[in-house]
RNA sequence: GAUUUCUUAGCUCAGUUGGUAGAGCAUCUCCCUUUUAAGGAGAGGGUCCUGGGUUCGAGCCCCAGAGGAAUCACCA
């Protein structure tokens, strides 16, 4: 049973189409201009001055009615397109110019709703306010709202009275999130935008945009858990990518000195304000460059990014102020931790580490070795504190399993990290291309995996192939475009940059069909009643007392008024429940 | 997974020691030809998340469950 403001609008549509109005007609609809060009190019209007030559004479605008204020033979209206909104003026006597005003009285002022996507025509003017606006002379119903939407409404000051605010609505209809909130819908722009300003730059570098298998035999590249599916015909174990680096590199291997993807990717872990299980990525590869030549990239980027989303180096985050202007900080791991707890990790053993996580509160579990052990010193102490963009360089070679060893310090990789508002963005390291020193890496990944570590990475074959071929010495970067996404755009969540995050399953109710009710003997006209006291589901019918079903449906025939029907005898109920 | 907390009208929210369920906006009717959180008059609209319990009586107290959120754990 549809809510009562929702009956009312499916019986416009009717009256609509009683009408000769089709609520959802099929030829295209001219649209010459947007709430956002009038707003700029007919600025210079004064007051009560209307547009008397030109384009903006003649202005086709379509949008969805978002607000209305109706002043007897007149009034006003506001119309919301991709752009904004701009206000509309419907006047009577110029809607209606002969003596039938139902165009104006009936259809624009009854059989349409808020919501409802209407084309407008007519000219741009300024009310005596000071509003541009356009005068319509003709308006075209393009499509009927049955639902009605959250209304929200904003002050001059632009406070939000009735926002739309329950997250889970928000996630689970987007779409009404991005109708009623202009803040999400530029966020998404405004993530698109990121996404394209690093493509320009990228292919501006000469770059090859490249595709790579998301179902995979073998996962790797990263540390993490994945989805695992199924493939029928070859009767495979499949998985969704963690990551596409091995892939990448086979293809520097085939002599392209320039691969990226944007890549989505899936890892079958928990969920949080910074974990969605699928995300998503860009990586990079490039020959003949090292992590060095990788870090000037990545500030030159990023930066880039933040002066096309907001104009200037600086993003507010939180409370933060964030500067991306280059040169960013620069630490090595050891340095870093040194910096924030006064300790000298460099030298220690895993016996070492141990006592020092120890010392300093840490939790640890026997499956951590001396890689993960100072990861975890890092992620506890100086990850959070690294507010301004940062990078961290030279990690423990026990963690990094596919970058190339330091060219000076032993035990240590050229990697780097940089960390932004606490949370790293990207990870970029000096590729391993040695195809002995890769296999045995790996082994030691499968060593770790049987000491417990379900994330450990599994052996490649396939890639070590490739890399005996020979891979070129290349510098490689993953940058995760959520959490970037987050950062430029202020928002505290993974949630509020993805358009359809996970959510667990919607419940929805089995409802039972007219017939369903039928076949247990109800009469068609007591239908609407049963349906009015909730029982939408035969299973929920069934378990309540007879006597109590046949006062409710009695109750309820008066409250609904319907004279006509007869009430059931307490038989006739104890009949459907038999 | 743990802890805390929330769930009342289409939306945002009140709801007193347990005593007939409220407001604004939205909807419907009427008035209003430059308004803009338009305004004025009136009306309709509720499974108080679900199921038990205590009580003469539960939106409120107790128990269980569902869903959401936050924090933690997990997660390079």
């Amino acid at each position: 049973m549809r809510p009562e403001q929702e009956r009312v609008r499916i019986a416009k549509l009717e009256e609509l189409r009683k009408l000769g109005i089709d609520p959802y007609p099929a030829d295209l609809y001219e649209v010459n201009t947007t709430s956002a060009e009038i707003k700029t190019e007919c600025a210079h209007l004064n007051a009560g001055e209307k547009v008397e030559e030109g384009k903006y004479k003649q202005v086709s605008v379509a949008g969805r009615l978002m607000g209305r204020r109706i002043q007897g033979k007149a009034g006003f209206a506001e119309l919301q397109d991709p752009e904004g909104r701009v206000q509309i003026y419907m006047n009577r006597d110029e809607l209606c110019p002969g003596e039938d005003k139902s165009y104006y009285n009936n259809v624009y002022k009854k059989l349409i709703d808020l919501g409802d996507i209407l084309g407008v025509k007519g000219y741009v003017f300024k009310t005596q306010t000071g509003e541009l606006s356009i005068w319509v002379t003709e308006y075209t119903l393009l499509t009927k709202a049955i639902k009605p939407l959250p209304q929200p409404k904003t002050d001059e000051d632009g406070k939000v009275y009735d926002a739309f605010t329950d997250p889970e609505l928000r996630y689970r209809q987007r779409y009404v999130d991005l109708i009623v909130n202009p803040k999400v819908r530029d966020t998404f722009i405004k993530r698109t935008k990121l996404m394209n300003t690093m493509r320009e730059y990228l292919n501006e570098k000469g770059y090859l945009e490249v595709e790579t298998p998301i179902l995979q035999p073998l996962y790797g590249g990263a540390a993490a858990r994945p989805f695992k599916t199924h493939h029928n015909t070859l009767d495979m174990t499949l998985y969704l990518r963690i990551a596409n680096e091995l892939y990448l590199k086979r293809l520097i291997v085939g002599g392209y000195d320039g691969v990226y993807e944007f890549s989505k990717d899936f890892r079958n872990e928990g969920m949080s304000r910074f974990h969605n299980p699928e995300f998503t990525q860009i990586e990079l590869y490039v020959a003949y460059k090292d992590y060095e030549w990788m870090m000037n990239l990545v500030e030159e980027m990023v930066e880039k990014v933040a002066l096309a989303l907001h104009g200037t180096t600086e993003v507010q985050v939180g409370e933060h102020v964030i500067n991306f202007q280059r040169p960013w900080k620069r630490y090595t791991m050891y340095g870093a931790i040194q910096h924030f707890t006064g300790i000298d990790v460099s030298g220690m053993d895993e016996a070492q580490l141990r006592a020092t996580c120890d010392k300093l509160e840490i939790k640890v579990d026997d499956s951590m070795a001396k890689g993960k052990l100072i990861d975890e010193i890092f992620g506890e102490k100086c990850e959070p504190f690294l507010i301004q963009p940062t990078f961290i360089t030279d990690y423990p070679v026990e963690m990094s399993p596919l970058a190339k060893k330091h060219r000076t310090e032993p035990g240590l990789v050229e990697r780097f990290e940089a960390i932004a508002n606490g949370k790293e963005i990207c990870n970029s390291f000096s590729e391993l291309n040695d195809p002995l020193d890769q296999r045995e890496r790996f082994e030691e990944q499968v060593n770790l995996g049987k000491r417990g570590d379900d994330e450990a990475m599994t052996l490649d074959e396939d890639f070590l192939r490739a890399l005996e071929y020979g891979m070129p010495p290349t510098a490689g970067l993953g940058i995760g475009i959520d959490r970037l996404s987050m950062i430029m755009t202020n928002s505290p969540t993974i949630q509020e940059v993805l358009f359809f995050p996970q959510m667990k399953p919607e419940k929805q109710p089995v409802y039972a069909t007219e017939e369903d009710y039928k076949a247990i003997g109800i009469r068609e006209e007591l239908i609407p009643i049963i349906q009015e006291l909730g029982y939408f589901e035969i299973e929920k019918l069934k378990v309540v007392k007879a006597t109590k079903l046949h006062q409710d449906v009695s109750g309820m025939r008066k409250k609904m008024k319907l004279k006509e029907v007869k009430n059931p005898s307490l038989e006739e109920v104890e009949g459907w429940l038999a």
